[in-house]
DNA sequence: AATGGTGCTGAGGTTACCTCACAAAGAGGT
DNA sequence: ACCTCTTTGTGAGGTAACCTCAGCACCATT
């Protein structure tokens, strides 16, 4: 299991920082990418995070409805919290911004009257569309320089490694 | 150079997304393993990085030093600001950050009145010591389940795309 | 009907950024 | 020597995205 053993051949030392390296600069021009290509329409990363939980929660939920046939759509702030791993108290905040910009709303779950869900409106479908064609143009960017066949091992190698779950777009934060 | 024609193989679309999502899956679980390795010691990645650019300047310093034989070591406020990639007065704050935990201190430049270097304490090097340990760390993990040539074949892949300069350390913000 | 857990939000705090304004000092031109 | 023009760092004040801790409304269970 153990990389690179004591005494691996000469000139070519552990390699797994230089690999790092390599893996978050790679990461962070793909971040960046994809915050330029939202800044015009005013959508920030975290945004569009939140609005593609909002629509991929749906989908998957009209697409294997089992019991769920009570109110078909909509997400808790709490599964909103749990998906962007934030505390509930700050999904909150989320989905306040996502309902200043007419995004997204709240509505009242018919099955439990504490409960809130939030549904994207219709400008936040079409935003979730904005963002995903931004998010595919970056990438295709990005990769551009590489072959299909190369495309195809990168993807490979990167998912035999350990995966971290949750929800991924455009990432962390970005420096402006 | 336009990557995936129109009318691609069918069963497999573009790939650039879902790379893209691999891409910043495998980078948000090194920062996580990164920020997990360096939380026990209190500092936070942004320390860290920052911390990185003052042994870094160093570092390059000495070894060529050419006409800079005034003053040997230090980095300007604007140089560690244009390595973090951010404005002047942040790295001002990110300076105090350090001072304040007793990693760096502020000196006068003796070639400049007005221009300030900041140095590295002891602790501060033993800070940097024990970052680069922890990030080698959490990448030999992260990295442990591929072999030695796949390492090299990945590290290779991702150095084919288009860089992005600037200091990578932990990376951007994680999500505690 | 009381009790305890769940779901959300108000209040208040932190971190890491930002811009704008400004004083002190260097660099040049006359 | 003087005057201007720029550079260097910082004070003041602001924002975005987080956090914890209380508290209220509601569900579920005894």
């Amino acid at each position: 299991m153990s990389p690179s053993h004591q005494s691996s051949p000469p000139g070519r030392r552990d390699n797994s920082a230089e690999l790092a390296d390599a893996l978050l600069g790679a990461a962070r021009a793909l971040r960046r990418g994809f915050h330029t290509a939202l800044e015009p329409a005013g959508l920030s990363p975290h945004h569009a995070r939140a609005l593609r939980v909002l629509a991929h929660a749906n989908h998957t939920r009209d697409n294997a409805s089992q019991d769920s046939a009570s109110q078909s759509d909509g997400v808790r702030i709490s599964e909103l919290a749990a998906a962007l791993r934030i505390a509930p108290r700050s999904a909150t905040e989320v989905v306040d911004g996502l309902a200043d910009r007419g995004l997204a709303e709240r509505r009242a779950d018919p099955a439990d009257r504490r409960a809130v869900v939030v549904v994207l409106t219709e400008a936040g479908r079409e935003a979730v569309a904005h963002a995903e064609r931004a998010r595919t143009r970056a990438a295709a960017e990005l990769f551009g320089t590489l072959t299909d066949d190369e495309r195809a091992s990168l993807t490979a190698l990167l998912r035999r490694l350990p995966p971290d779950a949750a929800v991924s777009d455009g990432g962390g934060r970005i420096r402006p």
